[in-house]
DNA sequence: CACAAATCCGTGCGCGCACACAAAGATAAG
DNA sequence: CTTATCTTTGTGTGCGCGCACGGATTTGTG
């Protein structure tokens, strides 16, 4: 009854192998150094059994030390990145007594030369893996190859880069995304012959292949089911809420049958709160991502609903995959989807109250 | 830089507050044996520092050993306790190292005395700790109290009872998914006017709080939003297949305007599966949780909606809850309702492809 | 055959902690 | 002041593992 408890050690491998388990450590460590006789009468033992280290105990003994770099965009509180930070603290505290230490860096998102600054200090600190989300492709991909090239193992998150060959991807898939928002908005109003896209562009920005795929989808979902409907789209900008509200006023004013309206960014407060202040609540929202300003929306039902993408979680496991990958010899999934969680009034708070780790 | 790694240590404080190691350990788990002048100045290095234990050399070190019990009904594969046993497994691997042994014990679903019979042998094992779905409530309750009386933590899942005192609760609020259900419905069949219901009940058998709650909040759901809707009840048994189409053919045909079903336990399949054999596709159907037939008929499309409640999570969270009370002396969160995920035929591949621990 | 070099292997220490045990100090009783 | 009793404190051991060092065995060289 008790020794179920009581796992096999070295100890017991080598007793049952007839070696030392100095012997034994090196063999699960293949450190050479072994005659082919011990080696074999070892690993003829490990095939019988199931060994499985107690992962403690040999942190504890390991010397090694491991240093992680986490480069994200400088964020404002509440916002999306703030969600991603979060999990990496939580990954970064969990680690701490395998002896983990976490970098965090800060780009100034949309700016490809504060992202490129940044990633060349991380790599200049040698670190024993880096997690990023990608900015422009070509860039991004040259620091791949760099990062290959220096053997540090990466994660992406957010979004992806088909060319690079990072450990591990965690995000969502945005191409479907933006199908599911356009399924959402034919539940929802499945009549309508006119919708309103709006999208945040700022000049010498970079632009998102997140948001732009996400748009992709959802205009090819409406192509598909139905082709009379009419898109109108308009641009926004960051910081100019007087424009902004002018050109919502505009093509709301002058499309009277607009009966929904997408934005994919997580913004979508920005729309959402221009309808609520017109009383434009024949209005179907969809937007995405959890923001507080987004929540708010939803909870006075200017948005209808929300897609998001457990940010948290990215960040998450993407340290995680990190250490699962050195310290615990795992295998990682290379792609990792997120759920597209649909959220709406009556199931936001429920899924705020709960922490998806 | 390198000493971010290493955390303060029961030596360290030691010294600093001038006294040996094992006075400190004396102070951290006040097993008395320390005079006052000593337990003062370990407190106040210990109110200076932020110490937090190596939580693993704690666990190597500590001869103490855990047994817990958690007792779930006997399952079928595939099905929604299959799940919750999935996560109660995953949790009882990453435990054993931390010298913990998960035992499960299976009952008769539905069988009010198997589930006595069960709970008495697992008390009788004087475990540290059981994790249980309440059964019904007068019986459970009792359970309650003689755990309460001999100390022993208890978890519930999948539902609650309001009496008892658990450590803590994983489950859905059920009343509140029935209203989630109900706005989807409204969303899908704005106009819709008869509605089918479908209950599973089988003589002698205990009813589900769960479902009956679920019930209710669809139909509050209703009644407030749309108090013109009939809804027709019907009852379905188990294991009575020919019987159970005669009552949906019966219903669907003597009703024609139905346009829309809901089914509150886990068998929406089995209307599902009805609807598709009779091309019935202009009713939206609505379930609850990730069976494998249910998953088969959203993406089929004879189910419009799943409602799932991650039943994994609260297995596995349930467990992990008591080792966080019993071994790591973390504070638990009493009421844990889980998140009410809205699964449909463009969601669940994700949904399903993810982890949700 | 002696000796050096190379290969192989066992032992011992320490990671941070829990816990037992013995030592030392304080107090009471004679 | 001595001895017995109680209180308080320090030290030592081991949990399972990684790792280094030194010893044992084999092989090579003159």
């Amino acid at each position: 009854m008790k020794n179920i408890l009581s796992k096999i050690k070295i100890k017991d491998i080598a007793e049952m192998a007839g070696v030392s388990v100095g012997t034994v450590d090196r063999v699960l460590h293949n450190r050479g150094d072994v005659s082919m006789k011990s080696r074999e009468k070892v690993e003829k033992v490990l095939k019988e059994i199931n060994y499985t280290p107690n992962i403690y105990a040999s942190a504890l003994a390991s010397k090694k030390t491991f240093s992680f770099i986490a480069v994200i965009p400088a964020y404002k509180k509440g916002d999306y990145w703030d969600k991603i930070e979060e999990g990496i603290i939580k990954a970064a505290r969990e680690l701490t007594d395998f002896r983990v230490k976490v970098e965090i860096l800060y780009f100034e998102q949309y700016n490809i030369a504060s992202f490129c600054k940044v990633m060349e200090t991380a790599l200049e600190e040698r670190p024993d893996g880096i997690l990023l989300p990608p900015s422009l492709k070509s860039v991004t991909f040259e620091f791949a190859c760099k990062m290959d090239a220096a053997g540090i193992p990466y994660i992406f998150i957010d979004s992806r880069i088909e060319e690079a060959h990072p450990l591990a991807y965690y995000g969502q898939h945005s191409y479907l995304s933006g199908c599911l928002a356009g399924k959402l908005m034919l539940t929802e109003k499945p009549q309508t012959e006119e919708i309103a896209i709006f999208s945040f562009y700022h000049l010498g920005q970079v632009p998102s292949n997140q948001i732009s795929q996400r748009m992709a989808g959802f205009v090819s979902h409406m192509m598909e089911k139905k082709e009379s409907c009419r898109l109108h789209r308009a641009t926004l900008e960051l910081d100019s809420p007087e424009k902004n509200e002018q050109v919502m006023y505009d093509i709301f004013e002058k499309n009277k049958n607009i009966e929904g309206a997408v934005i994919f960014s997580s913004r979508a407060y920005v729309v959402a709160e221009f309808l609520k202040k017109y009383k434009l609540n024949h209005i179907t929202l969809i937007g995405y991502d959890l923001l507080e300003r987004n929540i708010a929306s939803l909870r006075n039902d200017s948005i209808a609903y929300l897609i998001a993408q457990r940010p948290e979680v990215q960040g998450y496991r993407g340290i995680k995959a990190l250490s699962d990958h050195l310290i615990f010899k795992k295998q990682v999934e290379t792609i990792n989807y997120m759920p597209m969680d649909i959220l709406i009034h009556k199931n936001i708070d429920f899924y705020l109250g709960f922490a998806n780790y």
